[in-house]
RNA sequence: GCCCUCGUGGUGAAAUUGGUAGACACAAAGGACUUAAAAUCCUUGCCCUUUUGGGAGUGCCAGUUCGAGUCUGGCCGAGGGCACCA
């Protein structure tokens, strides 16, 4: 057997697919967008699995005729690079760089038909420029705006932690508790599109159903409707506005709770006990623990709330940890026979327990006592609201009643919070904007764009670089003395537009250009983790919505139409004897099939398999690995093994299984040219080929278009198969190269390298078309048909296609093995299912 | 606690959407070629029977159907998402 020689092949190709461009002059196009990777230094097996499912899908695509868009940019600004700076006093500009250019180079190995003229970085300042017109248009149209919030801050570095950063309460660094301190900071006001992103949700038919009830579940949905409770005390309060999803229970109203950060707790800013109690809150605020664990704590005020549907009624209030200030209104009417919280506190406190709803089975003497009731059924103990039905009547009533008597009215709440965009850190795009003295606000203008970073910055500072950049923070617009903004944009800014910039990724007036954007966009098939699901492409479809704003001309409010999230790659871990983990490199196996190390020689014990992770080290190096086998072996082994969409465990055996196939490949291409050919041809044997290949072309097109590429691989094995065993059958030689170079031209697509090769070798020049399914071809066909007695089947039988019923009776009542078994037995009813079963039913 | 997804051989998985369960591949065992090894090719795959055959069988229990991996209800198990959202 001969042995092709992948790295050769895959260099000769891959530099003349750098000459060559995709665009055709076509009416369709189709963008193939892949999630942009951060420049973390080497490309991993995910990149490699992601990269590679799209470059099936943007080959194929192009093969259809579609005049495809295949970019590649880079995630460049983030933590990693400040922190690599740091560590080793590098200029975080050119730690990224050089990591860009090492996994350029890595992933050019792979042969993916990418555009690489197109390529973004987010670092660039010809990117970020752009990035920062966009902040300054969405601020004028006011989707910008300034508020205070919380934010992790660690007391020693004088810097703020992102959530990852805390480790059980304490700075990941300095190991100093982590305080709860209010900055003002900066935000895009998404929640105003809450609506429409949960509406347009509808519209993403090709988005996975498990992404869309993420995004769902997350925009948070829920009607009710907002009450003003009247207050009676010895404070100037009159009334607390409350927002419930069951104002039909609200007689069975027993406190009224608040947060402990509601406008009200100013009256009690100076009570000791008060104070002690918010201390409290904030503590089981932060550990994870107390919340499982979900105790309810109050603090009783001298006030009392007044049901608005019965005046005799007075509840006392309280302040209780479990109120939220950023939902509602950050005060909630409690019922605890119809809540489970509202029924925990009430326990502890001694509160009334009223139950006012009854399951539909129980009578009027229904009671709750340790669970909460939420389930349907009929309100009881209400007065004028007995008798209605929980929930499709009660609530809808109960709100018109109190819109009525003007207590309440109707009201439809969202969990979606705006998004906080301010980040204290260096190595991200300058927010464009200035501060005077007085504390007002001033975009930089636009001409004077883009807001560059400061160079030569001592990151080793306290607190935020930027703040310490004195002349750099000092600047005069119109005459006026302003002082920069020194925050900068969460690197999700990044991301959430630039599938807009590959459109026009070089071009000077604007972010885009908007006939290039409006002839490219929407991504037609975007491709990436399943861990982006709620904020990035939620981050993303805000953006083009507000892009749509800041240009009437821009036609699409969604950027992706389709979306395929990938599963990971798995590798089985390994320990030593002491229990350290150890890399697969480490470990080999001895005579007899134990797992030992190749050093040592000791025992290893091989555990679950798991996602690649540096911590686990159960990492496999895809350059070594394309190094051995060949880059064609790794794109085909990554994609035969599991569902695109579910994890693949990697192995050696099975990537070595895909280059010993890929050489069979190989082989068999050079056996058909060096076939001698057949005299007595067989017309019906080439046919019958024919006709069985055709049907492979249908088959893997579906398969390719269903994203399962998994079973196309197998589907190719199968064809390898058939094309083996036609050769040694009487077919032409003609017949043969032709169904050998439609197999090849199906393999472009998987093994790019291989199979253009095996075209040269072949001598086909128009090779880069997908091969054409022959209609007639199909319904030509034989079948196979079960023949089943009573439901189990007996028999399969080859017919022609499309045969009637009575056709199909007396061909398989002529089988020896049916006419035995039906012997002496009445059929009492036959099943035929054209081209599929029949089905004796018999006594 | 709530929401979502998934349970098929030793392993990864297929199954035209209610119609031949286990395609295709990995691993294992046996065989062929070879002085030998590698490479390559073939066979086997759960239970009973020497074979021909027959039987059970898609997490468990019921149901609908001529027919269920696929549909319905209940249970068990695994994975993922959310976190007191009033």
């Amino acid at each position: 057997m001969e042995r092709v020689n992948f790295h050769l092949i895959e260099k000769k190709w891959q530099k003349s697919w750098l000459k060559k461009k995709n665009y055709k002059d076509s009416k369709k196009k189709f963008y193939c967008l892949e999630m942009f990777p951060y420049p973390s230094g080497k490309i991993h097996m995910g990149h490699v699995r992601n990269y590679t499912i799209g470059d099936v899908v943007a080959r194929y695509k192009s093969m259809k005729g579609y005049n495809v868009l295949h970019p590649m940019g880079w995630d460049a600004f983030g933590l990693p690079a400040e922190n690599a700076a740091r560590e080793n006093n590098l200029d975080p500009k050119k730690w990224t760089e050089k990591n860009i250019t090492e996994m350029k180079r890595q992933l050019k190995m792979l042969g993916l038909s990418i555009d690489w003229d197109l390529e973004i970085s987010t670092c660039d300042e010809k990117y970020y420029k752009h990035q920062q017109e966009l902040f300054i248009d969405f601020y004028n149209l006011g989707l910008v705006s300034r508020k205070e919030t919380y934010v992790n801050w660690d007391p020693v570095e004088q810097t703020v932690l992102a959530n990852e950063q805390v480790i059980d309460g304490k700075g990941w660094r300095s190991n100093a508790t982590v305080q709860r301190k209010k900055l003002s900071q900066w935000f895009f006001n998404i929640s105003k599109f809450s609506e429409e992103l949960l509406e347009d949700l509808s519209e993403l038919k090709n988005w996975p159903n498990k992404v869309k009830t993420m995004q769902k579940n997350w925009i948070g949905k829920s009607f009710g409707c907002e009450i003003d409770f009247k207050i009676e005390g010895d404070l100037p309060i009159d009334t607390i506005k409350c927002f419930t999803t069951r104002p039909d229970t609200l007689f069975g109203f027993s406190f009224l709770a608040l947060s402990v950060d509601h406008s009200v707790s100013k009256h009690f800013i100076k009570n000791p006990e008060f104070k002690k109690f918010k201390d409290e809150c904030s503590k089981t605020g932060t550990t994870e623990e107390s919340i499982a664990q979900g105790e309810k704590i109050g603090f009783k005020t001298n006030l009392f709330a007044i049901n608005p549907l019965d005046e005799n009624e007075k509840v006392p209030v309280y302040f209780a940890n479990f109120v939220l200030m950023d939902y509602g209104f950050g005060a909630v009417f409690g019922c605890p026979a119809h809540d489970q919280r509202d029924l925990d506190f009430a326990n502890k406190y001694n509160l009334k327990v009223k139950t006012v709803v009854k399951p539909l089975d129980k009578n009027d003497n229904f009671k709750v006592h340790k669970e909460a009731y939420t389930g349907p059924g009929i309100v009881i103990n209400s007065k004028f609201l007995n008798d209605f039905k929980v929930p499709e009547e009660s609530i809808v009533k109960t709100i018109e009643i109190l819109e009525k008597r003007k207590l309440g009215k109707k009201k439809i709440n969202f969990r979606l919070k705006d998004w906080g965009v301010s980040r204290q850190r260096y190595w991200g795009c300058p927010i464009p904007m200035a501060h005077d003295k007085k504390g007002n606000i001033f975009p930089i203008p636009k001409k004077d764009l883009p807001v560059r970073l400061p160079e030569n910055i001592d990151l080793n500072c306290k607190g935020n670089p930027l703040d310490s950049a004195k002349k750099w923070k000092e600047i005069k617009i119109d005459g006026k003395e302003l002082t920069r903004e020194t925050d900068t944009l969460d690197t999700f800014v990044d991301s959430s537009w630039y599938f807009m910039r590959f459109c026009s990724p070089n071009f000077k007036e604007g972010p885009f250009d908007i006939n290039k954007l409006n002839y490219w966009m929407p991504v037609d098939q975007y491709i990436g983790g399943v861990e982006h699901a709620i904020l990035h492409l939620l981050y993303s479809r805000f953006f083009m919505k507000a892009v749509k704003l800041t240009n009437n001309k821009v036609k699409d409010s969604e950027p992706f139409k389709g979306l395929f999230t990938q599963g990971m790659v798995c590798h089985e871990t390994y320990k030593d004897v002491n229990n350290k983990w150890v890399s697969p490199e480490e470990v080999e196996k001895d005579k007899s099939g134990n797992v030992i190390h190749k050093i040592t020689k000791t025992k290893i014990v091989v555990g679950a398999s798991e996602a690649m992770s540096k911590s686990k080290k159960n990492i496999i190096d895809p350059e070594s690995m394309i190094k051995i086998y060949g880059a064609d072996a790794v794109r085909w082994f990554i994609l035969s093994d599991s569902p695109p969409d579910k994890d693949v465990q990697w192995s050696n055996q099975g990537v070595n299984a895909a280059y010993k196939f890929l050489q069979k490949i190989w082989n068999l291409n050079l056996g058909i040219l060096g076939r001698s050919d057949v005299k007595n041809i067989s017309k019906e044997t080439e046919d019958e080929f024919n006709n069985l290949f055709n049907n492979y072309i249908l088959k893997i097109t579906n398969l390719i278009e269903n994203f399962q590429l998994n079973v196309a691989v197998a589907n190719v094995y199968e064809i390898y198969h058939l094309i083996n065993k036609y050769m040694n059958q009487k077919v032409s030689n003609t017949c043969l190269k032709n169904n050998l170079s439609n197999f090849m031209s199906i393999l472009i697509p998987f093994t790019p390298h291989l199979a253009n090769e095996c075209l040269e070798k072949l001598g086909v020049s128009k090779i880069e078309t997908w091969p054409e399914i022959r209609k007639d071809s199909l319904k030509k066909q034989k079948t196979k048909i079960a023949i089943q007695i009573n439901g189990k089947t007996r028999e399969v039988i080859e017919i022609e296609k499309s045969l009637k019923e009575e056709k199909v009776v007396s061909i398989t009542k002529k089988s020896e093995k049916i006419r035995k078994i039906l012997t002496n037995k009445k059929i009492m009813r036959i099943i035929f299912v054209k081209d599929k079963i029949i089905n004796y039913l018999v006594k």
